[in-house]
DNA sequence: CGTTAGCACTCTCACCCATCGAGTGCTAAC
DNA sequence: GTTAGCACTCGATGGGTGAGAGTGCTAACG
């Protein structure tokens, strides 16, 4: 059939890569098969649409592109746009008017990371007309740093714990009956985790809280709260992503091909099970890159027609997050990934002018 | 074409009523328009089909039921609806296993109602099939507990503050850099502030942060925060609703009436823009009673398609919140009913319990 | 006088079929 | 290697048809 095989995913003439280009940049426009007449049409490519349909048919044969069925035009394959992002695609940077937007958006909001990670995925949902994602910036082990207690009632205190990451923690802590609560009793035993605790991991707190004896009821009050604070801290030392906020997916939703809502389902389910995403953030979030994952690379069946642009932002030592944009596999990919490193950057400005 | 003309929603006779009935739950569990002899055959009607056409042609004219086509069934209008909901309809209880399987689950969770209204809507999302809605509680006007700060750098400090009713605020707060600002003064700052203006309103707070001195910098620097409290206060006071979580919206999107994508985005464009449930959730706290809003009900046009049952929780002095359910207008009003009747009233003792 | 059987009528839905046109793949000429 | 030309494929479109569900009406019935 082909004049000659390729080897797949081998090295394309430049041709080859205008052409491929082409394809897809029309099938990211306008959602439709793209024919060889269009090609030459549409883009000046200086060759008849004839030598554009043999390397159509070359491109075919390397997987790249796939043909719906005989009589019509091209559509990009998850190969086809892996090609396209690895080696054709420019990325576009945000233009500079929409920069200045944007930071003076982040200017806007309260000056803490717990805000800036929900205004950084509706930004990626505006500016990509897709969904934005971000998770808040995380540490793999958290350190105490305040510890407050409000009276309940006799039994039972509220306890507030600060985390030196910023993430503020409450629970309520029931108490022994033997122990007669008030509000002073509590300030005492804030004071004491306070001067014993801070700046500690769940680890060195659990051995601090050992060492507290069992008569004072000061300590032994702190020590049931302490080994609250313990948990507390281990839990979300533990869990890979504390919580991943979405914006935007109506975009997603207008895209014709998600028309019929139980493809779109599809994908709400698979973003309602966030363990595929706690899971991307993670490999994410070790590499300083841009990850894109198209179609059938991720996982999970649901997941097959979406793609995902992602970048992790954060101190390396201290807390990471990440960023990222979710669309159609049909997207701007150069756009997504310009964006997409605009907004990772200027959370990793925001977070270092935090910590300094 | 009728034989007599009814006065529109006039009071029906047993047997009107009962086919009234048949037809709904018929239309609910089917989702096709029903035919009189399906009524006959799944009904015990006693009478013919001729009998019951005749019937429902009067009950069309009354405005309750319709027709998509001539030679189609019946299908209930939004008054049909209405009228089955307030004179036919038997509200379901939910049974005792489930109820038991829910107090269990609300055990099992955090004592604060930060946490029950989040299981509120999955719970009713899960029991109804539907999407679940509920609103945190909030006072009409919130009273400070708590005042903690934290040293974030020499010029900057995160201010934590508890409300009586148990919502948490965190803010940052930038400070002079004439103030030398460490852990220490803070600690101060925040005592003092605890002292003044523990169980105030914003009102309050705002008086007695005038009769601050300027000179001494404590003093100087609690007047800063302190306003800033104020503000915080004042703001949530404000915000008629804080909130709103909903689950299971995957649910509503299963429902045929809404397998192209675009009926069910506007929906979500609904949902997404909180002013009308705001206003809804208003009306409803006001009453201790279930409410009911039925397709055309809704104001916004989006939500011409589906209808809420809502229900207030809480205690009417303190902090009310909402609970509730959002479906299709074709959605079972008795099993919803019960449910919302008892996942409130379920967070009423739960509410009551916390305050005692 | 309400109820019912019977029947003509209406309208949708599913299906088939012919047509149209976009786009391919191949061949032969350049 | 490139291009013009052309036969061919296949989905999309639209009209036509028959089946079936369901109505509305009429006339007979108890």
């Amino acid at each position: 059939m082909a004049r000659r095989v390729r080897p797949p995913l081998g090295p394309l003439d430049l041709r080859s890569q205008a052409i491929l280009r082409a394809v897809i940049e029309e099938y990211v426009t306008t959602a439709q098969p793209v024919g060889s007449q269009a090609l030459v049409d549409r883009y000046g490519l200086g060759v008849s649409s004839a030598t554009v349909r043999n390397i159509l048919a070359e491109l075919e044969v390397a997987g790249l592109l796939s043909h719906p069925h005989t009589s019509a035009g091209r559509v990009p394959t998850d190969s086809g746009y892996r090609y396209y992002v690895e080696s054709i695609a420019e990325t576009l940077p945000l233009p500079a008017v929409e920069q200045l937007m944007i930071r003076h958006q982040f200017g806007q909001v309260e000056f803490a990371s717990e805000h800036w990670f929900r205004l950084a995925a509706t930004t990626l949902a505006g500016l990509t007309r897709s969904a934005g994602i971000a998770t808040p910036a995380k540490p793999s082990s958290a350190h105490i740093r305040r510890v407050d207690l409000v009276a309940v009632n006799e039994r039972m205190a509220s306890l507030i714990l600060v985390l030196r990451e910023g993430a503020i923690k409450q629970a309520t802590v029931p108490l022994d009956e033997a122990d007669a609560i008030d509000q002073a009793t509590l300030n005492k035993v804030a004071t004491l985790l306070n001067e014993r605790l801070t700046e500690l991991t769940a680890g060195h707190a659990a051995q601090v809280l050992a060492g507290l004896g069992e008569g004072d009821p000061i300590e032994r009050v702190a020590r049931r709260v302490g080994e609250r604070i313990v948990r507390i801290v281990s839990d979300y030392d533990a869990a890979a992503v504390e919580e991943v906020f979405s914006d935007g997916l109506l975009n997603v939703m207008a895209a014709p091909e998600f028309a019929q809502s139980d493809k779109l389902r599809q994908v709400f389910t698979a973003l309602e099970n966030r363990a595929y995403l706690g899971e991307l953030v993670e490999s994410v979030s070790g590499s300083g890159r841009i990850h894109v994952f198209i179609g059938a690379e991720n996982h999970p069946l649901e997941m097959h027609d979406v793609s995902l642009v992602l970048a992790p932002y954060g101190r390396p030592g201290s807390a990471i997050g990440v960023v990222g944009v979710l669309g159609p596999t049909r997207m701007s990919y150069g756009q997504a990934i310009g964006t997409v490193r605009f907004v990772s950057g200027l959370m990793n400005e925001l977070v270092e002018h935090l910590y300094a």
